[in-house]
RNA sequence: GUUCUCGUAGCGUAAUAGGAUAACGCAAUCGCCUCCUAAGCGAUAGACUCCCAGUUCGAUUCUGGGCGGGAACGCCA
């Protein structure tokens, strides 16, 4: 708030708006002022010391308008605004919910976000909650700022799995009964296959033959995989609606089959594209990577290949400002390799290429695996957590209405927040406690504050925007709820620019604690007209916020809980 | 072996392009519902920010070197 100004204003005694509004923070302790600029790194230019650079400074920043007052502490000119300036703000975000936190930014930019991307085949783990989550939400905080966002599921419809299905189906199933099934029924062929696989290797074999049919369009073998496909989309869909989760575009791998030609071509043009071992790869020695592999020995093509041809479409249909893949990190190299490949290509969109990563799931006794079937469907996770606040509900507050509603948005809420909660690139060690504790930092906390909010609001009325009494909501606790709701669009730019989903998650939980401590010292509906309408104000301001901030990471707000 | 990444109270994590006394939650102990939802609020206790150097007025943050966890490193995706 006001770093525009402040730095406009500050622009003098040698010193640039740019390095001023570089070195403007906010201070840790709220005592300290509400913004500060430490004037150590002046010193040297400035040939002076830092506390005289903030005495010679003071006068400028104190008769600005908003300013209350300005202090020097050490080095640090340390600014305490105006309250009734700042609180003076809130009503916009108390009119209209719509505006919270929105920006211009993205105007006529476009962003392709691909995210989720689920082998078919294979059912949701919470192994795949991260993209999912994580993608989710950087797409609906880009379309907040004004981006077009195009959510790509960049399915894992294509490989030797396939094949193996297939003759899995074969031998111990039929096509009727997986049509007939569920996903689970499909894993448990896969996990079987894998399992007699390793005394029968020739399935093997039979498998790649499978699949070289499905590749050559064989009707028979088409029609496994379009079964396949059905039965493992059906059920995934279930959780995207759980997850609220939407995509513009399902063009997985068997889409780029036909695409991948005339990138070969281009490499082949360049010279880029050798020999070696009879595979065709290009050579990255120089840039310190070891080759990236594009064509096998019998003439099959990667997934390296199918990126390259992706990233040409993308380019040519959507014409991406950003083109973003958000996968763990585990693929880095993957990553690292495809974007020195299409620049050697000099392919059009080759600087906004962008690998969004992130930590990687695993259970307390190692790593996931589905085919050895040690994996936590996510499905279970949901459902328990849903059971867990149902029960709460059950508990607490026994005659709500829509307690099944409320208790699909708490639990389901609850799974997805978890995920959102950390910088992307830490790992997860999966646990059900900690997932299902509703306590503390957590989404049903910022729930429970939001349905706070709406109940104080039932109690006091409509508004009165022309009664409310600005000096009201300007005590310590007041205002710190203040600065936070103004300053949640600064999270929501922040979130977008660094692709980290949780700068809204910590911002909501924050001003859902803030508002929580104002709440239990003061009461919201009192007699005193000027006080009970900005108090009102206030509330409906943090209820807008808090709603808006669970709705970007994908997040239902019940009314009462 | 090489490269990348992470390492902060018992546990999970924050710390705004290096800033002020390292913050929050869980777990623990104690306190607060005749009053707008106690899924809440407050208090106590808990940290040589893995180690050693360096750069800097200032390092959890940057650089180098260790130690420890994770990942990747050609015919999978």
């Amino acid at each position: 708030m006001y770093e525009q100004q402040l730095s406009k204003a500050l622009a003098v005694e040698g010193l640039s708006q740019e390095e001023v509004l570089l070195a403007l923070e906010t201070p840790k302790d709220s005592k300290l002022g509400d913004i500060s600029l430490p004037c150590f790194k002046f010193a040297k230019t400035l040939r002076q010391a830092p506390p005289m650079i903030a005495a010679k400074l003071l006068p400028y920043v104190e008769k600005l308008d908003f300013v209350d007052k300005v202090e020097v502490v050490g080095g640090y000119l340390n600014i305490f605004y105006s309250r009734r300036h700042i609180v003076g703000g809130l009503k916009a975000y108390a009119v209209d919910n719509e505006v919270v936190g929105t920006s211009k930014e993205g105007a006529g930019k476009t962003i392709c976000l691909d995210y989720s991307s689920v082998n078919i085949a294979k059912p949701f783990h919470i192994g795949h909650l991260s993209t999912t989550v994580i993608g989710g939400a950087l797409y609906r905080i880009f379309k907040h700022l004004g981006y077009n966002v195009v959510g790509i599921n960049h399915l894992g419809d294509w490989g030797t799995q396939f094949g193996k299905l297939i003759v899995a189906t074969r031998k111990w199933s039929s096509l009727e009964e997986v049509a007939n099934n569920d996903e689970y029924f499909l894993t448990s062929l896969y996990v079987r296959y894998h399992k007699e696989a390793e005394e029968h290797p020739e399935m093997d074999d039979e498998a790649r033959a499978w699949f070289k049919r499905i590749e050559d369009g064989e009707k028979e073998a088409n029609a496994y995989f379009d079964v396949f496909k059905e039965v493992t989309m059906k059920a995934v869909s279930t959780i995207y609606d759980r997850l609220k989760i939407k995509f513009d575009s399902y063009a997985g791998e068997s889409f780029y089959n036909d695409k991948m030609e005339p990138c070969l071509d281009i490499l082949r043009e360049k010279k880029l594209l050798v020999e070696s071992d009879g595979a065709q790869v290009v050579n990255l020695d120089e840039y310190g990577m070891p080759p990236c592999l594009l064509v096998k020995a019998d003439g099959a093509t990667l997934y390296a290949t199918r990126d390259i041809a992706a990233a040409y479409y993308r380019k040519q249909t959507y014409d991406f400002y950003k083109c973003l893949y958000v996968v763990a990190y585990q693929q880095n190299l993957h990553f690292k390799q495809l974007f020195q490949v299409l620049k050697l290509m000099d392919f059009a969109g080759k600087d906004d290429m962008e690998h969004v990563a992130y930590g990687m799931v695993s259970m307390e006794d190692g790593a996931m695996s589905t085919r050895s079937g040690r994996v936590v469907w996510l499905k279970d996770v949901l459902d328990k957590a849903v059971e867990k606040a149902e029960k709460i509900i059950e508990e607490k507050n026994p005659n709500i209405k829509d307690k099944k509603q409320i208790a699909e948005s708490v639990g389901v809420g609850a799974v997805i927040f978890s995920a959102l909660w950390n910088n992307r690139i830490k790992d997860i060690v999966f646990s059900f406690d900690k997932v299902l504790n509703f306590d503390g930092e957590t989404s049903p906390y910022v729930q429970y504050t939001y349905a706070r909010c709406l109940s104080a609001l039932r109690k006091g009325g409509d508004i009165d925007f022309a009664a409310v009494d600005y000096s009201a909501i300007a005590s310590d606790e007041a205002y710190e709820v203040a600065k936070s709701v103004l300053s949640f669009g600064d999270s929501v730019e922040q979130a977008a620019k660094l692709r980290e989903p949780c700068m809204v998650s910590r911002h909501i939980v924050d001003l859902a604690e803030k508002f929580n401590r104002f709440y239990i010292d003061h009461r919201i509906v009192v007699d005193d007209a000027g006080t009970r309408n900005a108090r009102l104000l206030l509330t409906q301001a943090v209820a807008n916020t808090l709603k808006t901030g669970l709705s970007l990471l994908g997040i239902d707000a019940p009314n009462e809980m």
